[in-house]
DNA sequence: GAGTGCACCTTGTCTAGACGAGTAGATGGG
DNA sequence: CCCATCTACTCGTCTAGACAAGGTGCACTC
């Protein structure tokens, strides 16, 4: 076991900096040249205590700044631990061509399995509801929208959670009224009823995530969450559904092409 | 002046919940239903502490809650305060088609001019250096690299740090080592070059911001970064430009289009 | 009247303790 | 051998202070 001293150093009393500010320095420090390894766990308070010659709230002052940075997580009667870098799930431009919807599951799933991953869908709901604002303007002035909500999970873990807004003169009465919408999803039911899609409109946003979303998918802090609203439009030009996508940043690299013309 | 007691109610001993997240969770509702508005100074510390009969520190540790969450900043000396939104800017699919390019100044100042805002670009470096392992990968294994590293500013606050990597081959002794790669920006100059431009690919993600990228970003605590990387194909199929951006996450939208079929 | 300096507001940093509660390993009894 | 319990260690919450330092406005001086 290497000792303390030689891994974390001492403090400058005369810099300006503040205490707790040059101990969180110090420990990101280590963490970024590998001497802790993800996963591993951070001395204790009470040894940094013990190290550094100050008070225990100076310390958990320099761990809370580190978790902020979502570059350690603390857990209650262990200790605190270097968060280790989950795997990333990449959405590629092309996730919504056509050939990927002609299998008979959905996309999540299939990818999810081919990742080696145990994929699962969850927290179902189906249901007619009033539009916000937002989603009446994206589809064209509607008063009441189907939605459709459910939460992705990879190995156990929540990473994602989103909801579909389809106009109900479009989705009423058929499958995707329905919790399982059929093979290829609610694109596929959308083209046999007629609307042939045409392409897709993506708007992304990062921000740090309300109460509810951290609940929802289990967030450590320092994670922020990527807020993604598609909107799908159909050959006639009309928007035929809005899904609200709420994805833990630490899980998702998004990919996407552009035209050079 | 509205009381205190009218906007933010008590504690409940009986709760499970700690107090100074019964705190936070009053100030995050009257913050939501407006009874304090962007801009506005929330009660002190001092107010909190006399109104809930609580430590200072406990209040303090409310504040670093909703600061963590981007609710808030606090200003020393000043008080603290309801994170005011700033305005975004949106970066449309389309934002690299060559029609784009055509005039003379860089996108980024057209676009901005337009949207009445002044913008400025600063941080100018240009230099040859070794290509990081990432960016060699993508640009097809090359060991040195142009790179050239810029900070936009929005009416005088940085929104994003973008550096572009070009291999030496192509950009040696070309006006794109020079500090002003003059009008229609680099990807201009590639086309002069030989190098039609076919396709861009970006990968996006989200993560809290590193130290140094707060300093440069001037980011308030709660607000993460949007890291984009973005590499240029020529019709040939080559890699010829990577750019990685870091932006403030609080100041963009991005829009992208993606193909039904 | 202009400017300086003080008083008092604000948040920032830090201490030294207390008790609570979750975890894990040792200990000992059945 | 298995299981319950004890104990020591961990982080979580909270108190009651202290001093530092930035911000603002008023009162006093010149």
């Amino acid at each position: 076991m290497t000792s303390l001293p030689s891994i974390l150093g001492g403090l400058d009393p005369t810099s300006d900096r503040a205490v707790f500010r040059q101990i969180a320095d110090q420990l990101r420090e280590a963490i970024d040249r590998g001497r802790f390894k993800e996963g591993e766990k951070l001395p204790s308070e009470a040894e940094l205590v013990e190290h550094y010659g100050v008070s225990r709230m100076t310390v958990r002052n320099s761990f809370s700044i580190l978790q902020g940075e979502g570059l350690v997580h603390a857990e209650h009667g262990k200790g605190v631990f270097v968060r280790p870098r989950p795997p990333v799930r990449r959405l590629a431009s092309d996730r919504f061509a056509r050939r990927h919807r002609e299998q008979g599951k959905s996309a999540f799933i299939v990818e999810a399995d081919a990742a080696g991953s145990h994929p699962k869908v969850d927290s179902l709901e189906v249901k007619e509801e009033k539009a916000s604002q937002d989603v009446s303007t994206r589809l064209g002035s509607v008063r009441r929208v189907l939605a459709r909500r459910r939460r992705y999970l990879l190995d156990g873990r929540p990473v994602e959670f989103a909801t579909s807004y389809l106009p109900l003169d479009i989705a009423r009465g058929t499958q995707i009224a329905e919790p399982n919408p059929g093979p290829g999803g609610i694109y596929a039911r959308l083209e046999e009823l007629g609307h042939q899609l045409d392409h897709f409109e993506e708007e992304i946003r990062a921000r740090m995530p309300s109460p509810a979303e951290v609940k929802t998918l289990q967030l450590a802090s320092g994670v922020p969450v990527i807020h993604l609203i598609r909107t799908a439009f159909d050959t006639a030009g009309r928007a035929v559904e809005v899904c609200d996508t709420i994805m833990a940043a630490d899980a998702y690299v998004l990919s996407y092409q552009l035209p050079a013309t």
